[in-house]
Formats: C-alpha cells, sequence, structure tokens
DNA sequence: GATGAATGAGGATTCATTCAT
DNA sequence: TATGAATGAATCCTCATTCAT
C-alpha cells in the first residue's frame, strides 16, 4: 500500500501532505483511495475476463459501481489504469513474496531458485490474473506499446538480474536474449497452467520447470553442474 | 484436410461442372477470385499488424481498396475472412515445404528434425506474419474460441503426431501436455524471433532451438541419449 | 396468363410480336416470362413470410434462384415487382374465381352473396398469401403511398361496385364509407383467419361472415329484410 | 400491471430512497428524464410517420435532436423505445380515461359502453398516433413477435375481460374469438378514422360503432335484445 | 439476357472521453 | 468528488441498385 505511484493523475492533489493541515486532504485522499482501489479490483476483473483491448472503461465503472465520470476524475484514460494496476500488483507481488527474494537466491542452485521463484509468482498469477494479462505486454505480439508494459518490462528486468547471477560466463547480449526467451516462455507457460486445473494445472507447472530448468542448466556458471538435478520434481 | 476451397459463397452457381475443367462460370470467378485473394492479402496485413481483434472489416476492405459493402459480398464476418485466410495459409505452408515433411523426419534423430521443422516453419511465418497471428488462439488466453482456431488446431495436432513419433515411452496424456508446451513455446519464440532482425533474429531462432531440444532430448526414445548433441547450432 | 401488363419494364422488348418475324422474340419473351414468373413466385414467397418493407430485392433473387442483376434486368426497383405481383394475383383471381362472379351475385341475397365472394377469396388468400399482404396497402396506415397499391384499390373498388348494388338506397358517399369499412374488416379479418389452421380458422371464417352480414344486412336495399337470416353458417 | 415504470437504467442509484422523496438522486435524472421523455416523443413522431420496422434508431436520436450515443444511454435497442413507450402511453391513457372505466361500465347498455369505450380511445389515439402503431403488433401479420407487444397484449386482454362482461352465454374459446375479431376491427377501423378528418372522420367513427354494436347485440347476455337499439347515433 | 462484382449510404450499436451539475 | 448525461466517431453489417463482362 505504501509507495502507490498513483503517478497519472492530472495535477491537482499530488505530493499534498507535505504542508501543515495534511489532516483533512488525507482524508479526502483515504475517500480516494477507496476509489481507486475499488476501479483497479474492478478493472482487474474485467482485464482477466476479457482481456485488455476488449475492457471498456464503462465496463470497469460499472463493475466498481461508480459512474464513468468518477473513473476519469482518477485516471485520464485506459492505459493508466493498466500501468497504475501494473504498479500496485507489482508492489504487491514484492511486498508479499518478493521482497525477501530481490536480494537472495543467487546462492541457490538453479532447481531450487526455480521453485523459489517460480511457486509463488504462479501462485500470485493464480490469485491476481490480471498480473499475467499485464505481463503479457500488448495483445499484439512483437510490437512494444509503451503503454501500459511496465509490468512487462520490470519483470523482464527481474528475470534478467536474476539470471545475470546464474549465467555468469555469459557476454551480457547473450544474457539479455536468454533472459526474453525464459521470460516468454514462462509467460505463455503460465497462461496454459492457469488454463487448467488440479492435477492438470500441477503437472503443466512441472512442465514448465523442467523446460526452464533444461534450458538453463547446461548454461550455468562454468556450465560445472554434474550432478545436474531437476527442480524438486523432475519426471524422467 | 487439404484442398479446402473458398467456401464461404452463397451456392447459386452449381451444376456449371458437368464437362471437366468447364469455363463458362470460371470467368465470372475471375475477378472475384482476385478479389478474394486481394482481400485476403489486406487481412494478412492488418491482422498481422493490429491483431485479430483490433483488425476492423472496414480497415480491410480499405486495405484492399474495395467498400465494404465488397467485403461482405465474399465474406460473412471477420471470422470467416480469418478461417480462410487460415486455411489458405495452412495450404500453402503444406505446399511449400509441408508436403515431404509430413511423412518423413521420424527417423530424424531430434536435432535434425528440430532444423527440418523449424527452419522452414520460421521461414514461413516470416514470410507470413498472419500466420503467427492466427497460429495464437485466442487473444485472450486459455480461452479458445472454436472460431478461427483451426490454424491453431491443425498445427498444435501436428505438433503432437510428431511428438508422438518420438516419445515412445510416455502416455498419451503427457505427450499431449508436452506437446502443447512445445508449441506454445514455439509460438511465443517465434513471435521474439520475428520482431528482430539480421543476427540477433539468428541467434533467437538459435536459443528456440536450443531451448526445445533441450526439453525434448531427455524425453526421446529410451530415455537413453547418450551423446546428446544440441541440434546443428547449440552454443556452450 | 393473357392479360398480363408487366408494364414496369425499361422499354425494349414491349408488345413485339405484331411484326412478322414474331417466333424468335417469342422464344425469348418466354424464356424471359418464365424467369419473371421465377422471379414473381420468389417474391411472393419472400413477401408472405417476411413483409413488403423487409423484403429485400437480393432474398428474391436468391430465393429464385438467379443473381441481382437478372432481376433487375426484368424490374426496375422493389416496387414494381410488387406491382407487377399484384397485377398477377389480381388476374389469377379474376381467372379463378372471378370471371363468373363480377357480374352476377346482385340477385343473389346478402348471405348468399358473402358466401359466394368471401369463400373463394379467402381460399386463394390462403394459396397465395402474397395477395393479402399486397391488399394491405402500405405498412404503416394511413398513409397511401401510391406505390403498389393497385391490388388494394383494385380490391376495394371491386368492394365498393359489390355493395353499390345492395346498398341502393344510400348516396355514394356513404356507401363508399362502407366499402371502406367492410374491406378494411375484410383484411383483419383474413389476416386473423391466416393465422390460425383447422377448426379454429374455420371458426374465424365464420365469424367474419357474421359481422359483415350484421353490419350490411340493414342496410340493405329498403332495409326490408324480414326474416334476417344469417349466411349459410350463422352461429347463435 | 399498472405503474409499470421505465425500467431500462441499469440500476445503480438505488438505496437513495431512505427518506420519502429523496431529492437528491432525482436532480441528476431531471435531465435524463427529460430526455428520455424526449426521446419518447421523437420516437412517437417517428414510428407514427414511418411504422415501427422503418424507424431508425438514428432517426429518432435526430428527431429528440440528440447523438445516437445519447439514445443508446436510455435505451439498449430500438425494441426497448417502443416498449418503453407503450408502458407511457398505456399508463396516459389509463390515468386519463381509463381509471373509472375498467371498474365500471358492465352495468351500461352495450350502446352506451361502446360510445364509453370508443370515443375517449379514439380520442386518444388521434392525440397520440403512436399508440396506434402500437396497438398493432408486429407488422408481418399472423407473426407475434413477443417484443414490444405489450400494448396489443393489454389492450386485447382488456377487450376480452369486458366483452366477457357482456357474453355471459358463450364459451369461453368463444369469446376469446370475438374478443379478437372485435379488437382487429376496431384497429382497422381506427385506422380508418385517422386518415380522415372532421366531418368524414366522425362519419367513420359511427360507422365503427355500428359495425361493433350489430356484431356484438345480437351475442348480449340471453340474446334476448327485444327493441335493438344502436349506439346513441346509429344511422338507418 | 445473365452473371456476379461493386458500391456507398445507412442502420444498429459501442466506447473512450468530456461536461454540466 | 461524484454523477450521469452527452458526444461522435467507429464498428459490423445490409441493401437497393448499377456495372462490366
Amino acid at each position: 500500500m505504501s509507495g502507490t505511484k498513483s503517478g497519472t493523475k492530472r495535477e491537482g492533489d499530488s505530493k499534498a501532505g507535505s504542508s501543515p493541515g495534511a489532516t483533512r486532504p488525507r482524508r479526502r485522499q483515504a475517500r480516494g483511495e477507496a476509489r481507486i482501489a475499488q476501479l483497479l479490483d474492478a478493472a482487474a476483473d474485467v482485464f482477466s475476463s476479457t482481456g485488455y483491448t476488449a475492457a471498456s472503461t464503462n465496463a470497469i465503472a460499472r463493475e466498481a459501481g461508480v459512474s464513468p465520470g468518477t473513473l476519469y476524475q482518477f485516471f485520464p484514460n485506459k492505459e493508466a489504469i493498466a500501468i497504475e494496476l501494473g504498479d500496485r500488483l507489482l508492489n504487491r507481488w514484492q511486498e508479499t513474496y518478493g521482497a525477501a527474494f530481490v536480494l537472495s537466491h543467487i546462492e541457490l542452485p538453479l532447481d531450487e531458485m526455480l521453485d523459489a521463484i517460480l511457486d509463488p509468482l504462479i501462485t500470485f498469477n493464480v490469485e491476481n490474473p490480471a498480473f499475467s494479462v499485464l505481463m503479457h505486454g500488448s495483445e499484439i505480439p512483437g510490437v512494444i506499446t509503451q503503454e501500459h508494459d511496465t509490468v512487462h518490462a520490470t519483470m523482464l528486468t527481474r528475470v534478467e538480474s536474476i539470471l545475470a547471477g546464474y549465467l555468469t560466463e555469459l557476454p551480457a547480449g547473450q544474457v539479455s536474449r536468454i533472459a526474453n526467451m525464459a521470460f516468454v516462455i514462462f509467460k505463455t507457460g503460465l497462461d496454459l497452467i492457469m488454463a487448467h486445473e488440479g492435477d492438470e494445472r500441477d503437472a503443466y507447472v512441472k512442465e514448465l520447470k523442467t523446460i526452464l530448468f533444461r534450458y538453463l542448466e547446461p548454461l550455468v556458471g562454468a556450465s560445472a553442474l554434474p550432478d545436474s538435478a531437476c527442480p524438486k520434481s523432475c519426471e524422467a
């Protein structure tokens, strides 16, 4: 909840609170924050059930139980909603699982690292399906629509920096490429996972880990991974 | 499966085929056939530059240089365009690279098989970017919109049947899962490939092959792949 | 079949046949006549199942199994089709039941006259549902759209002239009014009749006759109709 | 049955009725309520001048002086407009003439009842020509398009229940048939009335009453109507 | 004559966004 | 703030009609 940027507001309220009398604006802010949360929750629902393009601002407002006008009081346009939602989800992720994670893991062997990263991330996506919608950049592949791609970009960066800790022998360009690949694999794998349930879902999770492990393992460190173990559950 | 015709015409003309290669009804069709091709080309353009959902029939007509009415003379709706375009691309692919391919390859070692399949397929997609748009099913992930998903379904089936020849030890359910995974990996990898050019593109191609090889190789045959070679160009 | 006007043609073929060499044009005419009949049959179908306004020329052409262009080779527009169809149905009616009928009946008592007129007319409408569509003038009531209202006008005139033979004591204006009333009653009654089947239909027929009989009977001749009998089947 | 509300609004506003006559949510509605009235007036105009089918939502919006979008803010489609308009007209009729009417009249002799019912109803239709458009159900006869036929259905029910009070000797099925007949006669008669003006209109009114009286009178009560009088003004 | 292609205006409907209150 | 009204361009699609062959 801290660290929310909400940076897309027109002008008005920005960073009010440094000056005295901060309490009254606070309360207003509070109502506003509630509205924003409401709207973002609605947007998450709508995005995840119809996709970004098909999501209409009217639908979001309706889902949030407010008028379209109210929505535009907080967001200048549809994209800003996606951006803010992405920010919040990113934060929520970091707060929930990420904090501990960003720093460490580098010591972990690849398989454990994959477990440590993928499991919470998958869980988070299952619980916040909008996240996966936003992780996919624009719906038209290959086109980076400078829009709500913060989630995409942030996650990619994260992946890259994590991998950089493992692929120490490789030149930056190649690490970047591998990170891109690993990330898109994760994203589609995730779609497949989320499209299934129960045992089938679990099986897809296992499969995804296997793929990534086998892809990355030979590249790790001095490429010397003698007892190349699969992650926790790598079936023959 | 091959030889799909336009199929979207009303009915009517019929009975004009008493003699083989009847030319009378053809002459009329000529202009129409040309228009259809024109429209499908336009649709391919529009689909690949905006995606299926965002593609408007008016935009397709405009791109084709005809009026909206003309488009609807040949296609009852946007989906029919996608379906027909998919059919044509599928056919074109099969005619160009596929014929020789469907039957054989089973004898090839995995790495050669990947080269043999992926290279032409990537080339084909680069030359026909709409194909990759159609290969991705519906844009909202997890939802199979039985619509224009023929391309998706056909390709997936193909992948499955090819893999079945390699993953002889595995139960059907798992083969299916692996095929799904391999296919989505291919699709996203392809997006990444198409989003780049020149050496970078080549590098991504190599990367994609590596991923698939490493994923599948341990699963092949008796799982006994002693000298696990990468495809042609598997870099350390 | 004689007496067809087909008067809406552009120019061309009109009344060719008076000059020698009539046979060849005849044959052409024959094909043309067949097409026209085909188109009018189709139009009758479409009109009676969707109404005039909703009927599309394309639908008529399709139903006739010809191209739109062909339709317009014979009729300058949709209305002309209705007009010609009306003419033909009017003629068909006259030929079938009407010939004998126009002249006589005046001697018949009202009830018998109603039977003699209504029964064949109802039968004819049941067999040619388009007739009733055309009998109703324009679909927007109260507006006489100089269009295909020939059927309407002709039938009304017919009604008027028949009634004039019975309502000998009344001034013209009133006869006209009564004819109008009787005619619209007939038309709606007919709709009701055609909307039902079997016994229910028969019951509605009886009801319609009753209405008209009771309406007209007091007005007949010297208004001296002592034993005011209902038509054949006037139930208590 | 009475008291039908607008009903076409989303939902939302709600809970604004804790205190009676809450004014807050009303003020917003004021403009909207006015627009709705405006749109319905426009719809009435358009419906009565072109008929329901030919009436376009764009035409209605234009007539109302608003943009198409505004129309759709209040009505989801053309039919909803017809329904709401029908409801309003039905209510208006009931409020104006109907209240006193529904209950009583049963004691009146047939001729007075006809006067008592038809006169106000005709006046109302003359003042609200759209009412007659809606009273006619679907424009293609014989087809009940469950749509905006509330007016049709309601009026028919009314007719039926009134007649049931007079036709006490007849079985239900027959009363229903007679009601149907009487109603369609009224509707067409009304069209004829509305298509004329001044004395001619009055004459048609008289004629319509005569028809209905003569149709129904023999069926009334014990069928014993000795001195069969016409309504107020039954001319020889 | 016949065909089928072509047109373009028009119809219903949606939607991101703005405005008055 | 919040509302809901307002907009108008854009969407998909239809239809009467015309034109080239």
